[in-house]
RNA sequence: CGGGGAGUAGCGCAGCCCGGUUAGCGCGCCGCGUUCGGGACGCGGAGGUCGGAGGUUCAAAUCCUCUCUCCCCGACCA
């Protein structure tokens, strides 16, 4: 007995994956590795995006692009060299960012006289343009949005959450009165809510971040907080920037306004990263592999032609054809023709790359006008005639979409409670209960003490606040907010 | 940057303690044939400066010193 379960052990080691409830850390690796999202590169905290990854990436691109450019946002590109004495004009900005800037002291073979930083984001640099040119209100609002890599040195590098280079998008924009500028951080929090929610089926918690884990040189940071399976941390998936006149004080942003007055430009900053990669594989994934959401699926719908004669593979062949067609133009299909791979390997092959929808065509489907189609969520499978095969996976795309939110939401809902005592917070952080949620009187000491002895974060203080908020569940004390602690990648 | 673990074929490992023929095994890869509705099989093949440098020795994957890299756990972060 002992035996066999430990051949049956060794033969899943090379095959499959190794279970979730096993070791989320490594199924995580084996995942982004053997769906070949990406690969470790030479360079130490750096990922190969592989093209199956860089497909899932695009199409992200595409659909946050088109929120964007909805709102009035353009896009540009800023240099990814910053001189040093432009990163370090605001003081906040600076003594965030230090320890992980790289910096470029040399070019052509001689030291250069000022170092380049390498952009770990671009408020320094794209400030000093905005410098240049707001001269009048009239020129305000500013709206740019960039798709660049940064780069900020990182010891602990796992791929998607946190590589040294990473790629991503960051907005800035100036505007005329604080207001303007707070009103647009919030619009696009709920941008990034909106899509992530919606094209990633990925629940998520706005908030405001709390003071000490807020952007350095910000007013106000929102973020967006979903909760990962497995060990359910927390993880920042997207934020948004109140700069308030910091940045427009600091880089000389001015104009003349209609009232005559030369005032400081405000501004926001937002971003979100390819970092939502590892929470589309941890909040779907399964011990099979990946799960992808419809919307943002490279492959939507993989087609398995199954024959074992030739003259099977003529019928068959033909068919592929027939079902291609009838599946029209507006879905993502792939035919999995390889002919040195079987169909069981095919099934659990592209299972694990997360396609959707599968569909079967064998001899049998060849005969009745049918094919087997079968949701990768779910496992379930559909006999379905060619004939309405192109509604009915529109059908299943859109439910497999609203399952995994549904899903995922659950169990957001699941693994939140509400505490009132410390001791139920540290026990919730040991042994990776989720989001706790507790009153907190905003007394940096409380936060930094959860911190210090269970490793648990304030993750945000949610913008939906209740009524009363009760005692500090540190201190004691009169609360002022209601925060959600977590542990976060 | 601290604490632990590991570097041997593309991947996963054995061999090291106790130095000694041509460094093995599984998966993958290439060729041919049989297969194909849940990870197929047979036969034949290719693939290694044993992470790197130095040392000990007649002889080093194996012993010693230094070094680099990766993984896990902590401090810092999208």
């Amino acid at each position: 007995m002992v035996q066999a379960s430990s051949d049956a052990r060794d033969k899943r080691f090379v095959e499959d994956l190794i279970d979730q409830d096993d070791d989320f850390d490594r199924w995580y690796v084996d995942v982004v590795k053997g769906a070949e999202l990406a690969d470790d590169a030479p360079v130490r905290g750096c990922k190969v995006v592989r093209p199956y990854g860089y497909a899932l990436w695009e199409n992200m691109q595409a659909s946050l692009d088109r929120r964007f450019k909805a709102t009035g946002v353009q896009n540009a590109y800023f240099p990814m060299l910053i001189p040093r004495s432009m990163l370090e004009r605001e003081a906040d900005h600076v003594e965030g960012f230090a320890p992980e800037v790289a910096w470029v002291t040399k070019g052509g073979g001689s030291e250069l006289e000022e170092p380049l930083a390498i952009r770990p984001t671009s408020e320094a640099i794209i400030c000093t343009m905005y410098a240049k040119w707001v001269q009048s209100y009239r020129d305000l609002p500013l709206l740019i949005n960039q798709w660049c890599s940064v780069l900020r040195w990182e010891d602990r590098p796992r791929a998607f959450l946190r590589t040294s280079e990473f790629l991503w998008q960051e907005g800035h924009t100036c505007h005329a009165s604080a207001e303007e500028a707070t009103a647009r951080a919030l619009q696009m929090l709920e941008v990034y809510r909106d899509f992530v929610e919606t094209e990633l089926a990925i629940p998520v918690v706005p908030g405001v971040k709390s003071e000490s884990e807020k952007f350095a040189g910000a007013h106000r940071t929102y973020t967006i907080e979903a909760m990962m399976g497995g060990k359910r941390w927390a993880l920042q998936s997207g934020t948004s920037h109140d700069l308030g006149d910091n940045f427009g004080r600091a880089f000389g942003i001015t104009f003349l306004d209609s009232d005559g007055q030369r005032k400081h430009a405000f501004s926001t900053s937002w971003g979100l990263s390819a970092r939502t990669i590892g929470a589309i594989v941890m909040v779907h994934g399964d011990d099979q592999g990946l799960k992808l959401p419809p919307r943002v699926a490279p492959i939507q719908v993989v087609v398995v032609p199954i024959w074992r004669k030739e003259a099977e593979r003529d019928a068959v062949e033909p068919f592929v054809a027939s079902v291609l067609s009838s599946l029209g133009d507006n879905v993502r299909v792939h035919v999995d023709r390889r002919d040195d791979k079987t169909p069981g390997f095919k099934f659990n092959d592209w299972e694990l790359r997360g396609v959707p929808l599968r569909i079967e065509v064998g001899p049998r489907d060849v005969q009745n006008q049918q094919v087997v189609v079968v949701r990768r969520d779910t496992r379930e499978k559909h006999i379905v005639g060619v004939s309405h095969l192109a509604e009915v996976v529109a059908d299943l795309l859109n439910q497999i979409q609203r399952d995994l939110y549904e899903t995922a939401r659950t169990k957001l809902h699941t693994y939140t409670e509400d505490v009132s005592s410390l001791e139920r917070l540290y026990e919730r952080a040991f042994t990776n209960a989720g989001f706790s949620r507790a009153s907190w009187c905003e007394d940096a000491a409380c936060e930094a003490r959860v911190k210090a002895e269970s490793r648990a974060t304030i993750r945000c203080l949610p913008l939906e606040q209740p009524q009363e908020h009760g005692l500090c569940v540190v201190c004691g004390r009169p609360a002022s907010v209601t925060a959600i602690f977590a542990r976060a990648y």
